[in-house]
RNA sequence: GACCCCGUAGCUCAGUGGAUUAGAGCGCUUCCCUGCGGAGGAAGAGGUCGUGCGUUCGAGUCGCACCGGGGUCGCCA
């Protein structure tokens, strides 16, 4: 697919090198400043010191020399200082814009760089037995928005679900289970029992050493696939999926597999052996399995003396089977940053033993949530928030304002609406600046519905769909549309705006950034609002400029669904 | 002690070497409803880009050091 802005671009580098003045490789094209009036610059510093000639002068003789071909996509070519300046054509480009939006539609965006390769993300990845928690929800979040944009880019994506469902606390689990029963609560509330019957227990055993005993004797018969130890393991796993599938589908996430942890237990002795034979570790005096100076890192284990594995050992058995299985060209983690130093002792250790020659390893990390008082939320400080309760009070909260502000719609469209406007304030909130920063829980900021926020996105939408009903409502004059007419100052900077969704999805994916997606949404609706106030669109002067600002109108509504979607919000035909 | 992330307006954030004036939102001060959704639009005040040295024709952006905040560091995940 070649879009407008890459053919003009195209165009733009043609015209250069056709002058036979300045060679292909000295010309490295930007994007100007937003209050440069050009929508692609070549500054001459570099091509004037290669050729010695100072940059002004060199820019001015390569503006006189250019000849633009009919029908260009180049509007005007001016030197200014020691830059070359491109503008686009007004005209063509609206008419160029509107009519790929039109023809691409909900493809619009969609490119092939990624055709024949494929990239597995590992994200969400909840704890069996336990709530999921603000760790998650960041995890879940970003994840799918990238899973989002590399299907957009081409790519085969592959999403895996990490579970957490091995290690020893499942044996105080199923202990805890047998002494207490199972809880007879719903979705989250279920987990929630749970997780106070796992405190109550572990409690306990601190006291007494039978009871500690008597877990740790699960915990054994689990892992010797014990019958009856295996099936209420698997009823826990069963429990929490339901749950945390509820909080999927409201948040618009579809993980393709959850091998889980516990699906690598076969493979484990061997990746053991695989890093003594490869010499990347060795055993130590007391037994325990050690990789020592890897690159600088600090010393680590993968095995313990006891024999037990670890969370390291089992992730290099992650990372074999994804090779085996998938063939990607990536795995993305997306994982919190607390992690970062475990996963570069991964990934050192995965690439000297040689598990991963084609396929990069990248860690999406992202940073710690805090609360109001600056304290990190956790469960043992009582101020943790959970993803179900969390989405319950931000839905709720936004009924409150449709019922406020739109009092007639039927009830049934008001609790949609709410919903994707509640949910679209969480999702948001995760999604609209760099993942790395810590962010602290900010109610008043998560849940505004002005500014750089979801609803405003989604007002945006639906404000343009709001024309739309009503144009068609009218009947309308059927007369010819001419794109041409689209000239105003405010049409031609959403026009260039659009024009810019399938770069933006090109640099979030190549950023590993939803927020480039964020921020393309809320420019876009921006200069839509500008637009709206400036440009009449059913009264417009003419039947056949009404026509055209219907269709830049649609187009709008259609690119900026597109990007929503791509976050994982959705967008409402009215709130 | 070592290593990782962050430091830009009162607050939350964009800005990944280039152009008199470093951009948004929130908050604050003013405007705009005889035009399609005011969950909107316009204008204004508000900045030693943590500090210093360096690299470069050019640094918020790259390097080094320091300061401040967050985090991690062999038998948890």
């Amino acid at each position: 697919m070649d879009y407008a802005l890459e053919r003009f671009t195209a165009e733009v580098t043609q015209v250069l090198v056709a002058t036979g003045r300045v060679p292909a490789n000295l010309i490295e094209l930007t994007t100007p400043k937003p209050n440069i009036p050009a929508d692609l610059a070549l500054p001459m510093f570099k091509a004037a010191k290669e050729l010695g000639q100072p940059p002004p002068r060199l820019a001015a003789e390569l503006a006189a020399a250019i000849t633009l071909p009919p029908d260009s996509l180049i509007g005007a070519v001016t030197a200014v200082g020691p830059f070359l300046n491109f503008s686009m054509h007004p005209e063509r480009l609206a008419a160029a814009v509107v009519s790929e939006i039109q023809a691409t539609g909900v493809n619009y965006g969609h490119q092939d760089d990624g055709a024949g390769h494929r990239i597995v993300v590992d994200y969400s990845a909840p704890n069996i037995a336990k709530r999921m928690h603000v760790g998650h929800i960041r995890s879940t979040i970003i994840g799918q928005a990238l899973v989002n944009i590399y299907r957009t880019l081409g790519y085969a994506v592959v999403g895996d679900n990490h579970l957490g469902d091995w290690g020893k606390q499942f044996g105080v689990v199923l202990a805890s289970v047998e002494r207490d029963g199972k809880p007879s609560a719903q979705g989250e509330a279920a987990l929630e029992a749970l997780e106070a019957q796992y405190a109550r227990y572990a409690a306990a055993a601190k006291e007494d050493p039978a009871l500690d005993e008597h877990a740790r004797l699960w915990s054994l018969r689990l892992e010797q696939g014990d019958p009856q130890a295996r099936a209420l393991w698997q009823w826990s796993v069963d429990l929490t999926m339901s749950a945390a599938q509820r909080n999927y589908d409201r948040l618009g996430v579809h993980i393709d597999h959850a091998y889980g942890e516990s699906f690598y237990e076969p493979m484990l002795a061997g990746v053991i052996q695989d890093a003594l034979t490869n010499g990347a570790a060795f055993r130590d005096a007391e037994g325990a399995v050690v990789v020592e100076n890897l690159e600088h890192l600090p010393t680590f284990l993968i095995q313990r003396k006891d024999g037990g594995t670890l969370y390291m050992t089992r992730d290099m058995a992650t990372i074999l089977f994804r090779v085996r299985e998938f063939q990607p060209t990536q795995i993305v983690y997306v994982v919190g940053e607390p992690q970062s130093l475990h996963l570069r002792q991964l990934f050192a250790l995965v690439r000297t033993m040689g598990y991963t020659t084609t396929s990069e390893l990248i860690h999406v990390a992202f940073g710690t949530v805090f609360d109001g008082e600056g304290q990190a939320l956790s469960t043992r400080r009582g101020n943790m928030i959970y993803l179900e309760t969390l989405l319950d009070d931000a839905v709720s909260r936004a009924r409150a304002v449709v019922e406020r502000k739109s009092p007639d719609l039927p009830e049934a469209e008001k609790n949609a609406v709410a919903e994707a406007v509640g949910v679209g304030a969480v999702v948001y909130n995760d999604l609209y600046q760099d993942p790395k920063r810590n962010i602290t829980l900010d109610w008043e900021r998560m849940l505004s519905t002005d500014g750089n926020s979801a609803t405003y996105l989604q007002y945006s939408h639906a404000r343009c769909r709001s024309i739309l009903r009503r144009a068609s409502e009218d009947g309308g004059a059927s007369a010819d549309g001419d794109l041409a007419l689209l000239t105003h100052p405010s049409e031609t900077r959403l026009l260039k705006h659009l024009a810019r969704l399938p770069e933006a999805v090109r640099e979030a994916g190549a950023r590993y950034a939803p927020f480039v997606i964020a921020d393309w949404c809320y420019t876009t609706a921006r200069e839509f609002g500008v637009f709206f106030e400036q440009c009449p669109v059913l009264k417009a002067d003419s039947p056949a400029l009404r026509v055209a600002r219907l269709a830049l109108v649609a187009v709008t509504a259609t690119a900026l669904k597109n990007g929503l979607g791509l976050l994982g919000l959705k967008a409402p035909e009215r709130m």
